[in-house]
DNA sequence: CCGACAACCTGACGGC
DNA sequence: TGCCGTCAGGTTGTCG
């Protein structure tokens, strides 16, 4: 379920129990996730002190005193949990803080991945480079849209899944953002209208700040990493809802676009 | 560049 | 109870 909103909110549950204190344990549980956690990561974060967190994209970041930061990436079915009462084959990494607080990386796919990068070089890190804007950041207008779907013949749907074009949209978020600018999710990304376009940019964040609103909303398996419910509390316009009706009286479609399921109103979407 | 498809991996769910 | 097919928030690669 992680997409930008459910991760900022793991960010700033990790921020509460994590910023400013000192890592006591650091114990990877397996060698890899998608790929290799680096080997020397328990060493090297062991007795660090966490000096921040942060986020970018569908990436969290646990920034330490020792100029190293680590990198999460959540995947289909991450999430951290608070003081678990026992660990079990999906808590992939363990920290302990010099509080006595205990936090694991449960992902049962191990679609995520575990990096740990100079924090000086971030910016230069291969996956970072190659990512687009952050969509609450104020660059993504209209104008930069147009742009960037220029000549693309390619569904807009598909394009905003694409992390180079805005960074952190996945599939929900992407289903909800064309429905509030009303624009059809199979229509060619170049030939959206620029008025569509800015609904579109105004509609992005909207749709990502409401969901961080209702606590990182998502799907069955997402929880705040300090437990409280962070799942089913937020309804979807279009997401999910197959032969559901819309606000306009028609039924939500269900389509396949590379292999995804797009959710959409072909009253509304146009 | 594009669309289609597969791969990575586990778990939940529905049908029989 | 179990077996089987389908589906799921993401990313990366291949093929034609």
């Amino acid at each position: 379920m992680p997409e930008l909103p459910e991760v900022e909110t793991t960010v700033s549950g990790l921020r509460k129990v994590l910023e400013g204190r000192r890592l006591t344990g650091v114990m990877p549980r397996r060698a890899d996730l998608r790929r290799a956690i680096p080997e020397d990561l328990g060493q090297r974060l062991t007795g660090a002190r966490v000096t921040g967190l942060g986020r970018r994209a569908k990436y969290g970041l646990i920034e330490t005193d020792r100029g190293d930061t680590l990198v999460f990436h959540l995947g289909m079915s991450g999430r951290w949990r608070i003081d678990p009462a026992e660990l079990g084959k999906h808590d992939h990494l363990v920290l302990e803080t010099d509080d006595g607080h205990r936090l694991s990386l449960n992902d049962p796919r191990r679609f995520g991945s575990l990096d740990l990068l100079r924090t000086d070089a971030i910016a230069e890190w291969p996956p970072f480079v190659a990512i687009g804007p952050e969509p609450l950041g104020g660059t993504v207008t209209g104008k930069l849209l147009k742009e960037r779907f220029a000549g693309r013949s390619a569904a807009v749907k598909l394009l905003l899944l694409d992390q180079r074009i805005v960074a952190g949209l996945g599939n929900i978020y992407v289903c909800e953002a064309l429905f509030r600018a009303q624009i059809d999710p199979r229509k060619a990304a170049g030939k959206v209208s620029r008025k569509k376009l800015d609904a579109l940019a105004a509609a992005i964040p909207a749709v990502l700040l409401d969901a961080i609103a209702a606590g990182g909303s998502s799907l069955r398996d997402f929880a705040a990493p300090d437990g409280e419910l962070g799942y089913f509390l937020k309804s979807f316009d279009v997401y999910a809802r197959e032969g559901e009706p819309c606000g306009c009286g028609d039924k939500v479609k269900r389509i396949l676009q590379g292999g995804r399921s797009t959710f959409y109103c072909s009253a509304c979407q146009r």
